[in-house]
DNA sequence: AATAAAATTTAACATAAGATAAATAATCAG
DNA sequence: CTGATTATTTATCTTATGTTAAATTTTATT
């Protein structure tokens, strides 16, 4: 749990009591490499944090594979089009590695909202977080070239190549794995 | 404040308390044609409800000037990167007809999270959506064509074209003047 | 280690959208 | 109402990325 903890502490710390209430809706979870954490078709009723590994959400689009996002370890993973609106999710999270999760119920969690303010607010600051990142991804994909999309990723997540094949990369990119290649091929 | 009311019900109906003290942080302001609300480079310390008329969020990228978004009646809108971070925005907001709007003051709105549980939750509840519609948005821009996501705009906001020059509509549909006017022209 | 399967790269050609410029249409200010 | 400004369309040419297929490299399995 500590790493955890300190996760939470970046946004609100909480008191010792609202730190046991969340321990006991924390379930621990190992995922071997490439399978699905999450499945395609249902309702995502879990908050995963990753101790160890990398996840991505994926979706398809027209039978071609799409992957949405990736997170590495000290992150949050949910799919949050479902977690939000209680529909269906039409994506998936798979672990990438083998890897570690602790695994929050969503819907216990909501109740303790409303016994613990104080974790509302830990949560209501996360998903603000990760949607400022979302409005800044917005951009990024409008208004950049693949060739730079693809340089920014780098820079912010340098071991993402060594991790992670470099089709799923490309679906990130929102390119081809043969127009990826071709912009590695560049230098 | 009816509209205002109205618009917190769907998300999270407040206590006439709660309802009184955010009534009390609320300003009406009014706004002509095509005035920036925002500008700029200032910190976004207001979050916006529109009574009457059209918003957009843009900002540049390079000399050229790209629309983020559109924002009709019964709408919040905020500059959240800037809102959420603190930092300074790159983005203005402005309204494209005259206007009416409630503003109100985020340092206030925050205080009353510590009064009133609601309103936080009311807020986180807005947030949330709205980053779920920044997901959905990621998705549409990534994967389908500029025609498509034309088509889509106008399905979902069919009175765009009456009320927003194309001009922000090419740029918000991450493409150029030229290219949206070859699409329209195809039919 | 050998073979099979999967991932990545390379090649050739097609296409959607960008850039620039000019023409036309719509809107605005006096 | 008229000229000036702004918005939109049309035309031409260029370019980045897509598509398909084949070649190569890497990874996994027996």
């Amino acid at each position: 749990m500590n790493e955890l903890i300190s996760y939470f502490n970046k946004y609100n710390p909480l008191s010792e009591n609202a730190i046991n209430a969340i321990a006991e809706i924390c379930k621990s979870v190992n995922i071997k490499k490439n399978q699905d954490l999450q499945s395609i078709g249902h309702t995502c009723r879990t908050i995963y944090f990753i101790k160890k590994g990398v996840a991505r959400i994926y979706y398809y689009k027209e039978d071609i594979e799409i992957t949405e996002c990736f997170a590495f370890e000290n992150a949050i993973i949910a799919r949050v089009e479902s977690l939000f609106t209680g529909k269906p999710s039409r994506k998936a999270i798979q672990m990438i590695e083998d890897s570690e999760l602790i695994a929050i119920s969503s819907a216990k969690l909501f109740d303790l909202y409303n016994t613990f303010p104080e974790i509302e607010r830990l949560f209501r600051k996360i998903f603000e977080s990760a949607y400022v990142d979302t409005v800044n991804r917005v951009e990024s994909i409008q208004f950049h070239s693949a060739e730079e999309r693809y340089n920014a990723l780098l820079k912010e997540s340098p071991n993402v190549l060594q991790r992670v094949p470099l089709k799923y990369i490309a679906s990130y990119l929102g390119i081809t794995q043969v127009s990826l290649s071709r912009i590695r091929g560049i230098r």
